[in-house]
DNA sequence: GATGAATGAGTATTCATTCAT
DNA sequence: TATGAATGAATACTCATTCAT
């Protein structure tokens, strides 16, 4: 008896979530109506409000399972002692774009720290919390490919590590190319870039230990 | 008589354009109204649907003149044989960054190659025609830099210069902080990363050269 | 049995009714919805359509006991034989600023007699019942305070003095300061205006005696 | 050429004005809607926006002309130096209730003091202005009645002498009756509410002046 | 060449109410 | 008796755009 009508009330849930995610990553949160996200959800509108307080609760909602997943993948990934450092890197930095051009919208949310209200950020905070976690472990993998303490200097190179991926991410998550086909095409590059960065930052490393 | 007229109606539409690329630039092309922009011109909003068709024309037409001054300014940099490379690509660099923080809207015109609908994509088109001029020029100092002919190589290295300096701007062009402080912040960044990359060109350059 | 299920729904009953009238007080009748009235009786929202036909049902339910507990209190007090009879006067009239200024919604119904469709009046009627038995027990305090017979002048009188009620009612009902405060305030004002009023019907009284 | 289009651009304003005046002051400011005031000023409910910034705009554009208009009025009747003091309470009252009953809506305007939020209060506070200085002509010719100077026990008999006439108008606004039938019966009971408030002060003030 | 008037479609959100269970 | 799911209508307000002049 209750099970049919729970049975029904988790699909239009899930039907809005699965509406909502396609939407906001195609075209982006802030184009997407209510009203949109309820018709690709064979919903009214109103009916979206039963299940989320917000338009950014919704997104939010929307973001958090995915993003947890993305970290533990990566956790597992840094865990796996029988791999190299910088396979590691380069795995971990795969998950993350694939994440990323999969994902389009959250993706925005990801790298957009902006607009934080005073009141009632509690969701964005958790958000804010994750993606410091992502930051860390990458950090941490990068520190251990380049044999580098936890300091300034490893922030600065990790830094430097991000822009590259979100110069990949940012220019590429706006093509309406299938995402597999677009990271085949991708993946090259990607990997090239990060070869590229890694002897980048060792010899940058010797210079300014001759230096001191 | 006719000139004069005519006089008048260009200072009209110059006036739109520059009151909406002033908008445009501190509020982001979504934010910023056309009655806004026509208040900003000293002009009736109707009268900009005069000289452009659309909002969305009225920033194409717009981008064009600024990116190429943009490209002209780059390519000056380019021609003072007194430079040494990776100095002009430093500069060049720093030139587009700034251009694009300061055009944030254009930035997104710039990366975005998005949704082209089949009507009425000339406009678009002549972007990608700057877009890729520009490219060009970056490449090409960067090629002088490493000493690289016109290969695919080159055509590979440039595309991650541009990554590196895409996710800067994608990191950053959201955040609310004023232009100028937000420069100040970044540069030393911005300039660890370029030498960071040009280290890690060559270095990967000797690599695949003792390969063959 | 069936008892026992009677009871259980007389109950929800009971804690619906009691939730509006204290939501309904604290926050006017068009703010509170069904749904706060619902949580706040620890039941469904659809629930309350099992007993109640419509807000506006539940209002007017809502509206006779209390109205009946003012005026059961007014009588008890017009029946204290050691009472002087315009003390009794203050002291209804006393209870009557406070029940409204504690039912702000209530006095509105109170005095409202507006928009009665022509379907369904009933409950409405019963309102208007005991609105007259309220203002009648008033009239009659205020005949012995003056002396007068229940005729056209008594009628008159009262109604002035009802005036001066709603008035004070009105002009305070809408403030958001705390009843008791309020009451406080209102008081010294308020017991002047009754010493006013009934200093002035008796003038008025004598030069209308004088003139027959 | 250009009257043509100003002369129906005020008709439009005007047609607003004249739907918004009927609605609010049969229904209240709170119960009608926007849409309500364009379909029956016959436009899109957008044109009001074209013309008022606001809802509350529209309602204090469509009050102060009137509430100005009624303290003109007042001001003449106070002018004139033929007639005694108690005819002229007499004849500014019966404008007030007058003003009052054909327009229902600023009555409560009038009456409310309510919700002043801090931002941009300017429109109610030319509202609360004159009130204020409606409320002072009134009191000021009590006080010639009463041959009292400005002091607190003239404060305090205005407003029990402004609670009178709120008491009537609360009493009636909401009846449907036309106003002009409506003013024909009340008038008796409200001269007489008058004759017997001036005669309670004036005892009162004997009164008074006896203990001192 | 230029503009004021006007509008339809759109925004997120809330609510009283109904329906199936 | 009771309830979760669902909805249509409504709210104030904004915007890019068009039409008549």
């Amino acid at each position: 008896m209750n099970s049919k009508q729970s049975h029904r009330s988790e699909e239009t849930k899930k039907a809005i979530l699965s509406a909502a995610g396609k939407l906001f990553a195609s075209k982006g949160y802030d184009t997407v109506s209510m009203r949109e996200i309820a018709k690709q959800a064979n919903c009214s509108h109103t009916t979206i409000y039963l299940y989320f307080k917000d338009k950014e609760t919704l997104l939010h909602q929307l973001s958090m399972p995915s993003l947890t997943h993305l970290k533990q993948k990566m956790q597992a990934i840094v865990q796996l002692d029988a791999k190299m450092p910088e396979d590691k890197l380069k795995e971990i930095s795969n998950q993350f774009i694939h994440f990323c051009l999969n994902n389009k919208n959250l993706y925005t949310i990801f790298i957009n720290v902006k607009s934080t209200r005073i009141d009632e950020q509690k969701p964005k905070l958790e958000i804010n919390q994750l993606r410091l976690e992502i930051f860390s472990i990458m950090k941490n993998v990068l520190g251990e490919c380049l044999s580098l303490p936890n300091n300034d200097q490893l922030l600065a190179y990790s830094r430097i590590f991000f822009y590259n991926l979100y110069g990949i991410l940012s220019t590429y998550s706006y093509q309406h190319e299938p995402t597999e086909e677009l990271l085949e095409r991708l993946i090259p590059t990607f990997e090239l870039s990060l070869e590229i960065l890694i002897s980048g930052f060792k010899s940058n490393l010797k210079l300014s230990e001759e230096k001191q």
